[in-house]
DNA sequence: AGTATAACCTGTCTGC
DNA sequence: TGCAGACAGGTTATAC
């Protein structure tokens, strides 16, 4: 479910949450863990003292410890519980759960001091809206023989994407997701390089895309949705061209593009 | 090393 | 109404 644009979307919504008090922690649903964390986690209480975000995960830090979420494809994080809450957050005053109804959602417990030595982050590729986030870099990135779409769903490559934002940039930048990434002309790879990091701001502006189980922290759907090109717009009419998009399968995974404006 | 498939889960929608 | 099958914003393990 959630991409950079969600995920961030969340973040702000948490941000009133920095400097707050945790007093209780409640694990619902074990497997949340993964064995990644011990479940020394319940004991853990203290100042929340930020929320980042690295790609699509969420990161808490406390004094020793922090907590680093990945919201798989149903996760949300609501301010009460429901029937697939998997775990409870309590501030002074107020709460936070998560719910998952598709159980993807992962969360890690470790020392602050390791962050930067946990797998999942250290393994994230570079990341839109900070310095590392260079045309050299993207371009570094192209030259590969891998179909351009999936390379840009790769999080080890480039960090935040998903389905749906990855069919977007690809239709703004006007090419052909089935391309390999190494054919790109750097008239097209500047294209795509600077697509991206506005389609995801025009996203974040608008609270994220709401397909399906997608919300805010407060519970509201996102607007981007509305303004979609081609994601999950098999058969329609191109808003460009006013040819059908296409549906094609790369990886297991839907892509969705205009033929005629996507070359 | 890179790639395809399966696996992890549950819900929703479509067609018969 | 029931049931099978497809599909869903994601990642990781395993088998080639």
């Amino acid at each position: 479910m959630p991409e950079l644009p969600e995920v961030e979307t969340i973040r702000r919504g948490l941000a009133r949450l920095e400097g707050r008090l945790l007093t209780q922690v409640e694990v619902r649903d074990p497997r949340l863990l993964r064995g990644c964390a011990p479940a020394e986690l319940v004991r853990l209480r203290g100042h929340l003292k930020e929320i980042s975000r690295r790609g699509k995960f969420l990161i808490f830090k406390f004094d020793e410890h922090a907590l680093v979420l990945h919201l798989g494809m149903t996760g949300r994080l609501l301010p009460h519980e429901g029937r697939y809450t998997r775990l409870v957050l309590h501030f002074s005053e107020e709460k936070l759960a998560l719910d998952d109804p598709r159980r993807f959602a992962a969360l890690c417990y470790i020392r602050a001091a390791e962050l930067d030595e946990l797998g999942p982050l250290k393994r994230l590729g570079i990341e839109p809206f900070t310095a590392g986030y260079t045309f050299k870099n993207f371009w570094k990135i192209l030259q590969t023989k891998q179909e351009i779409k999936r390379l840009l769903l790769d999080q080890r490559k480039l960090a935040g994407l998903g389905n749906i934002y990855a069919n977007e940039a690809l239709f703004r930048a006007g090419i052909n997701p089935l391309r390999p990434a190494s054919s790109l002309s750097r008239a097209e790879a500047k294209r795509l390089f600077e697509a991206i990091p506005r389609l995801l701001e025009e996203a974040i502006a608008a609270q994220g895309t709401t397909i399906s189980s997608y919300r805010t922290t407060t519970g509201e759907s996102g607007r981007f949705q509305e303004f979609l090109q081609v994601y999950g717009r098999a058969g329609e009419s191109c808003r460009r061209c006013g040819r059908p998009i296409e549906r094609i399968e790369q990886r297991g995974r839907s892509t969705y593009f205009c033929p005629s404006c996507q070359v």
